[in-house]
DNA sequence: CGCTAATCTAGAACAAGTTTCAGACTGGGT
DNA sequence: ACCCAGTCTGAAACTTGTTCTAGATTAGCG
């Protein structure tokens, strides 16, 4: 599996950074997204073994040296699907906010229908959440940046509410920590659909403790 | 990484199984014993990366065929590692429980000591954590077991209670989700060892919600 | 003791992630 | 049009998990 000691790169190395930050030319833009997609596309269809590397590179018609210059590591490369993914979900989600009354009831509104797009693609899932579990050190920045689009997410369902105080944010990384985790067992079969429904339906309820401010 | 579909094996290949179920010699019961051991030597010098089949084999003395014969995979062997030192654990929390008289707190202690064990042995955490959420299907009943410990282990913390109730069940998974997950992004980096207990002792509180009744 | 099946050993072989390298190609600046 | 630095390609090499094989060893049994 080779090493990956998280060391810094040597001053001549480059590499292709991700964030629209960098001026990126058309013909690299498009490069990328057609990685990005072949690695949908082979998850999609097999999960994370299917992910390999020198397919990854063939079918996004791409030596594999430049795959590994966009994407340091196999781990790197399906964090970036998973950010891909979630964005892309984050905007259907704008387009129907939950209808709930309830605070709490729409974020697990919210997660109950994340969960089922899921369910949809469970090999692509598996691939993404298997990925964002393992990463080590190296990939912080980029689970960092999920950790954020999901915050942003959760954020979303709660409503209009002003500045999240500290107990509501603790709340949110608590019920992130059950979303992931749940996932996981649903993928390796320890827990059923309905399970993870109650799970998650369990933890929103943190989410009344910290708003007992009623209309 | 080779595969690992999940086949049945074939009528003639035998497996070693851990449990004490099966009448293991005394040599071979040594040589679990060994191997376990290399093991977790091996992952609290460097974690999961540093634990490498070959190199178990040879601290353990014995043949990389046989590792492989006792424990299917790395991450079985991690997992059962998981399994070793939980057991250790349970041990050692049942001669001082917690003191306080809040179940919830409770629960709370008993978790942030398992995690001061985990910070003594931060690489091993690692390794153990890791395998644990990269299991595929494949390890299931491994995993299962660990999950079943770590449920004993808090109902142990919550007192002398008699059958749960399935609301508290839910809440304990909950609480182990948010317990895996917490241990991961510390491990990973993300989060620091006071933001993992807040994010304890906040999922805790969802034991208070299930025991109104007051002493 | 001597037999047989199961187990163990040493080592080669294979698979997939990762690294490396020499040469072709591209984009911008002159 | 020409040149340079940076990029991309194709292919080989290396690492580590996993599998396979042929031959020793061992455990139990008559």
């Amino acid at each position: 599996m080779g090493h990956m000691t998280t060391e810094p790169k040597s001053p001549t190395a480059r590499a292709v950074p991700a964030g629209p930050s960098l001026p990126l030319t058309e013909r690299q833009a498009a490069r990328r997204r057609r990685i990005l997609q072949a690695t949908a596309e082979l998850a999609s269809r097999g999960g994370f073994d299917a992910v390999q590397m020198r397919e990854v590179a063939e079918a996004a018609g791409v030596a594999l040296g430049t795959l590994y210059r966009y994407f340091p590591s196999k781990v790197h490369l399906l964090v970036a699907t998973m950010q891909d993914q979630l964005q892309r979900l984050h905007g259907t989600l704008r387009k129907r906010p939950p209808t709930d009354t309830d605070p709490a009831a729409r974020v697990a509104q919210t997660l109950m229908r994340a969960f089922r797009a899921m369910q949809r693609e469970p090999h692509l899932a598996d691939a993404m959440v298997r990925a964002l579990t393992f990463a080590d050190r190296s990939v912080s920045a980029e689970v960092d940046t999920v950790s954020r689009l999901t915050t942003a997410i959760i954020l979303d369902a709660m409503g209009p509410a002003g500045p999240p105080t500290p107990e509501q944010l603790s709340a949110i990384r608590v019920i992130e920590h059950t979303w992931h985790s749940a996932l996981i067992t649903w993928l390796s079969g320890r827990a059923s659909i309905a399970q993870v429904r109650i799970d998650i339906e369990t933890v929103c309820r943190l989410i009344r403790l910290t708003t007992p401010q009623q209309a």
